[in-house]
This record gives C-alpha cells, structure tokens and sequence, in this order.
DNA sequence: ACCGGAAGAG
DNA sequence: CTCTTCCGGT
C-alpha cells in the first residue's frame, strides 16, 4: 500500500520536530516539507517517492506557494525554494535525486540530529546507559551516549584540549548546520577505508558474530559499514519492506524496503516500525531493560500526527539517535554494544532482488489509491499484515550471543579502538572564504592541532567519534592504534588512500547508489568534501600535516548520512523504549533479532557494561573541519560547563528554560489529572508523558535512582515536545 | 531544471 | 544561522 506517502507516514515522527532549530527559531524548510509529506492533503502536491527519503515535489509552485505562506514571505517561487533546498546540500539534510525533477531525498540521520540535538541524554536512565558505552565515568555528567555528536563531544573531556573543541563542533553538527564531518570522514567510510586500506577484507563477514576476530580488529571485523546495515535491517524489519509497502520500484538501489519511506522499514512503530524500533535487537533483553512500558500508544510514531507520549519520544529518541548514530556508523555501534552479536549478513542481493520485484507491484499498486488503510497504528497493523519478510533474514542468529565479544569496549581502555578514522583537513572547500576567518581556532588548535593546516591530509586518528564520547573507549583505531595511555587519542596520521583522496565526487546527487556511499565516504575523506565545489583542492593529501591533526573528524552521522536514509537505524539494544516490550513481543516472533547483546542483565540486573570510559577518555570525535562555524570554542566550554552543573538540562537559552519552567508546572497539574486519566487510556495526547510511566510500569530498579532526573528530562522533553507539536503548523498561522 | 555565489534580512 | 533574493551559468 500505499506508499508510504500515501499513509501518510513515512517519516519518523521523530524527524519532524522542529524544535531545536538554532538559529532559526522558526520552521526550517526541512521540516515544513516534512510535514508536507506525512500530510496526505498535501499528496498532489509533494510526496514520497522513489528511494527512502526521497520525494518528489509534484506541484513545486504550490509548494512554494505554501511554504512562502507559512514563512510569510508571499514573494516565494520554487526558484527560491529550491534555493533553501540547496543549502541543505552542503548540510546533508537533503540531497537531489539527479535526473528526476524535483525530487530530492532527505538523509535521516542529519535529521535526527538537527532535530534533537539537544536531547538530553544527560539523564538517560541507568539502565539505558548499561547497554550503552557511555562515559559515564565520573558520573555525573554523562551524557548519553556517543550518539549525539554533542554529547560526544561534550563530555568532560578536556575541553580545552582539541576535544574541547570539537565540542562545538559536534554541536555544530548536530544542529545540522554543519557540515560536518562532512567534510570529512565519516565512521563508515573510515573504517572502510581502513580496511580497505589495510586490505582487508572486510567485506563480508562481517558479521559473524562472532566475532570476530577479536582483539581490536576484531570489531572492524564485526562491523563491516556496509553490512551491518543491511544485516541491521534485515533484523529490524528486514528490508523486505515490512512495512508492507512494498513499493520500491527500484530494485535495485539499496535496500530501502519501502520505497518511500525513508525508513527502510516502516519507521512506525508498527510492523515495520516495531521493527526499527523495538526490534528485538535488545540483546539486552528488553524487558528488563526497558522499564517502562512505553505506551505504545502513545509512541511517537504512531500516526501521523504526532501523537506521542513525550517521555517515550524522549527514549525513543534517545535511542533513536544513538542508533542512527551508531547505525550509520556501525562500528561504533557494535563498539558501543559489546555484546552484540551480528547477524550474519545475508546477501543483501538476494533479499533484494526478492523485494524488489515484489515492491514494483506493490508501489504501483499502492500509488494508485491509497486510501483506505492507512494504517496509522502501524504498529499493530503493520505487524499484523504485513510480514514482512519472514524472520529468516532476520534472524540470522537469533541470539547467539557468543558472550561478549572479545572486544568489549566497556572496560576497554581507551585504547583499543577499532576504528581509526580519516581526518579530514579542513574542509577548504566551498567556502574557504568562510572559513579562512576565524582565528578561534586558536584555542583550539593551539593545543594540539593545527587544524587546517594541512588541508589534504588526511589523518586518522584512532577514537571513534562516537564512542569516545563516553565510552572511552575511543581509542585507538586497531589498526593504528595509537593511543597513548594517557588516554588521549592519539592522532595519526595517516596517508590516505589515494583513492579517497583523490576522487572527486561528485556529488550532489547521491541518489541512490552506490554512488551515494561512494560519495559520502570520499567526501569524508576527501578534503573536498562539502559538495565540493572546490575544483579542486586538492590537497596535498597526506603530507601534510602530519603532526598536527586536526581533529577533524568524521562525523558520526556523515557516514550514514545516505546510508542511513537509506537504512534505518537499529535501536540500540537496550533502549527501545517503547514497542518492545509490548510491540516486540507480539513481532519478536517476526522480527529477527539481529543484534544481540548480551544479556549482560540478566544476571545482573544492568549491569552496564562499563563502558563507562575512563572520562577522560579522550574523544576526539569528529570535528568539522569546516571552520566556517565560528563558534567559539569558549562558548562551548562555557555551555559545557553550564551542562555539567546541570546535568540534564542542555544548555539553552535563559528564555527557554523559563518557559520550559512554566510548562513544567503546568504539566505537573496535568500530570496529576493524567494519572487519573490515564487508566482510562487516551492515547494522543501528546502532552504529558511524564506522569504516565510512572505508576504504570515502575522502572527497574537500575533506573530508579536516575529516576528524577530522568523525569524531569523527560519534562523538558515534552514540554518541547509540546511547542514542537504547536509549531507544526503547514499553513502559517497570521503572518 | 538545477546549481551555487553573493548579499542581506531576521 | 537559516533562509530570501538575485543572478549568472549549465
């Protein structure tokens, strides 16, 4: 049916939220268009189609004519639209589909971090943190995972050393506004890089479980970018479009399931969407873990409106991010679990050929009307119907978890990363200009790297971006390796394949495959990067800079960027909030686990892995080369330091929080009227999800302490939440 | 149609 | 910062 445009849903509800936009408080383009997608009154006018993420502007005057309504600014073309439209090239929110007319494709995981960036992950439960490597170190602070780039960054970690830095950077990315890593190198591309490097192998396997070889290649092994997604999917919803649309036509890109949706599996919580999220990937053992019964109801995804429970969107988005995160990079994902198994990569070719010839009719099929079902409730009704796939994808091995893998990362020191990852010079590219200016770096840099400067070369560094936020375990990249115990990265540098370095990209399009990954991992790597309209810039690669490495490092999202449009992000094990329990439950048959972690829990209750990562750990993550951010890095600190005394609260504005105070107390009333309520069961009420868990299902015990905090989190959530709901608007209200 | 620079508004 | 405007180029 339908495709997913037609429901009406494709999009996660997750990536619609607004909220957070930096700068602009006001709707961002990406997000109007977004909720022009989920709107079916809106389906002749602008729609999913084609690959995941991808949607095609029918009817771009009206577009432009109900965008510039909504901005107020009547003057509005689609000239001037697709103006915007571009700029998010650079950003990697969007891309455009070459050779379809007004069809561009969104990329997720930029999305996810636009859009939540700030979540606090701060107050991220215990028993989410159990399953994630966090830093928890000291503590206090920890601030979820890796995923978030902020946070990544943000960490103690020494300011002001480089990772201070990047703190700002990571900000930056989060916000999408940076380009990022863009520039530079992404997870996938790092580690394929390496490996591709290093020669090895990697191709396949990957999964093993196994295994894999352990020791710090090991988990390259383990994690091969690019399988892992596929195997991700396949155990999430298998790329057989579980969510029962079948519709890509086009077989043969990747493995998007459906086409439309840009989640490969339906991101709804229903089938498919159970699938993204709740997929019983829980090695952890969801049930334990996942203390509360998120309602399922109430799960953000559910219907296209947005309808949610703020606190299970905030662990869903917890979780989301970090998964997307981790998806798209997948080795930190895996560094991040240790105890995940990988499922074994089935030929994604097969699958695919498979689906695809079965999506064909279906697309078609659904195109043509879509009306009657939709299931809003995907959750059920997705599950219900449409299998997906049988479970053999998924499941590729159910649970084996071979206990943990050799490579834990929880107590990893730092130094064992298996990864290393490519800095990216600074990304010259476009705009040098921009960049060029701002000396703050000098603080930056004045520790240890010299950023820019070399502009080719590419470094790699061992830290993985992601985890080195918390886990520490950073390190070192197997290959290189380099850490030094002092706990710092160590950078190294390295020369980087030509290949990378010298392609060229092209770029813009990265419709959809190959090209796309390509594309990503060579702008990562290439210095170019950023749609590189630098000509050439080449660079002298290497060379350069060997000392000073810059961070700059590769963006946890860059790699997935496309790839995680195209493939949705794995929950991470432990988190899925909601669904799982319930919503698993009933899929779990179907869903094939894929990842397993180890039930590390069971016998203990949570026992987290430890990742807890030595605090210092020294993250480096990645740093966006773009100068262009002048952010100062003293801001950062400052917010950080901010953050540190108030552990959950994320820095905002003075404002904001003011508000948010207000609505904290009227949530509170609401709250209590919920509770009463809340027997009764109602489900969109988007408001107040606070109250609700609570008494509903008390948390496991490891939660409890964090319990407040994580409640009041989970206010702020929802109150932003709230505005965000408000906001959403298609047709401007007064101008 | 699409691209992206430049300037500028908010 | 994000987006709006303009605009020259493909």
């Amino acid at each position: 049916m339908k495709t997913p445009g037609d429901n009406g849903i494709a999009f996660p509800e997750w990536a619609y939220k607004p909220e957070s936009s930096p700068g602009s408080r006001q709707i961002q383009l990406w997000h109007f268009i977004l909720e022009l997608l989920r709107k079916e009154e809106y389906h002749d006018v602008i729609a999913w189609q084609g690959d995941y993420g991808e949607f095609v502007i029918k009817d771009p005057d009206e577009v432009a004519r109900l965008w510039g309504a909504r901005k107020c600014k009547p003057q509005m073309n689609y000239d001037k639209l697709s103006r915007a439209l571009r700029y998010y090239y650079n950003k990697r929110i969007l891309h455009k589909t070459k050779g379809k007319k007004f069809t561009y494709k969104f990329n997720f995981n930029k999305l996810v971090l636009v859009n939540y960036p700030l979540i606090d992950m701060g107050s991220t439960p215990v028993f989410l943190r159990a399953h994630l490597p966090v830093p928890t170190g000291a503590g206090t602070h920890f601030r979820f995972p890796p995923s978030t780039p902020s946070e990544v960054l943000s960490p103690n970690e020494d300011l002001r050393s480089p990772g201070g830095m990047f703190s700002s950077v990571a900000r930056r990315m989060a916000r999408g506004s940076v380009s990022d890593c863009s520039d530079g190198t992404s997870v996938n591309s790092e580690i394929e890089e390496g490996n591709g490097g290093a020669g090895e192998e990697r191709g396949e396997r990957s999964v093993s479980g196994g295994g894999g070889p352990g020791g710090g290649g090991g988990y390259r092994g383990i994690i091969h970018p690019r399988l892992s997604h596929e195997a991700l999917f396949r155990m999430y919803g298998g790329p057989g479009n579980p969510g029962g649309h079948p519709g890509s036509r086009h077989a043969a890109h990747r493995i998007h399931p459906d086409s439309l949706s840009p989640f490969p599996v339906s991101p709804l919580p229903g089938p498919g969407g159970a699938g993204l999220l709740a997929p019983p990937l829980s090695p952890m053992t969801p049930s334990s873990h996942l203390p509360y019964t998120p309602s399922p109801t109430l799960s953000p995804m559910l219907g296209s409106h947005f309808s949610f429970n703020p606190e299970d969107m905030k662990r869903y988005l917890q979780a989301h991010t970090q998964s997307v995160y981790n998806y798209g990079l997948s080795p930190r994902a895996f560094l991040q679990y240790p105890n995940i198994v990988i499922p074994q990569p089935h030929r994604p070719a097969a699958d695919k050929a498979g689906l695809s010839g079965e999506r064909g009719a279906a697309e078609r099929a659904g195109r043509g009307d879509r009306g009657g079902e939709r299931h809003h409730h995907p959750s059920l009704a997705h599950a219900t119907h449409h299998h997906p796939h049988p479970p053999h994808s998924a499941h590729p091995h159910t649970h084996s978890h071979p206990m943990h893998h050799p490579l834990h990362l929880g107590e990893e020191p730092p130094h064992m990363s298996p990864f290393k990852f490519k800095l990216q010079p600074p990304p010259l590219g476009r705009k040098h200009k921009e960049s060029h200016s701002k000396p703050r770096q000098s603080s930056l840099s004045s520790g240890s790297m010299t950023s820019t400067s070399g502009l080719g070369s590419s470094l790699s560094f061992g830290s993985d971006l992601s985890s080195a936020s918390g886990s520490g375990f950073i390190s070192a990249s197997s290959s290189t390796q380099s850490l030094n115990s002092s706990g710092l990265p160590k950078i190294k540098v390295e020369p980087i394949s030509d290949i990378e370095s010298e392609e060229e990209v092209e770029v813009t399009d990265i419709s959809d495959e190959d090209p796309d990954e390509r594309d990503e991992e060579f702008k990562l790597f290439s210095p170019r990067h950023f749609r590189a309209p630098e000509p050439h810039r080449h660079h002298h690669h290497h060379l350069a800079n060997s000392t000073a490495a810059p961070q700059h490092h590769p963006h946890p999202d860059e790699d997935l960027d496309e790839d995680v449009f195209k493939a949705p992000a794995p929950p991470p094990p432990g988190l899925m909030p909601f669904f799982t329990s319930q919503h698993t439950h009933s899929n779990a048959p179907r869903m094939p686990p894929a990842l397993k972690s180890e039930p590390a829990d069971h016998g203990d209750s949570n026992t987290p892995p430890p990742q807890t990562g030595s605090v210092e750990a020294p993250q480096t993550k990645c740093i966006p080369l773009k100068l262009r951010f002048k952010r100062r890095w003293s801001e950062d600190q400052r917010m950080e330091a901010s953050q540190e005394e108030s552990d959950d609260k994320k820095v905002r504005p003075e404002e904001e929080r003011e508000k948010e105070k207000e609505k904290e107390r009227q949530r509170q009333r609401e709250k209590e009227r919920e509770r009463e309520r809340q027997s009764n069961g109602r489900m969109e009420t988007e408001e107040n999800g606070t109250g609700s868990r609570e008494e509903d299902s008390p948390p496991p015990l490891a939660y409890e302490g964090s319990l407040a905090t994580l409640l009041a989190s989970q206010r702020q959530v929802s109150a932003e939440l709230h505005r965000a709901t408000a906001q959403l608007s298609l047709e401007n209200k007064d101008c």
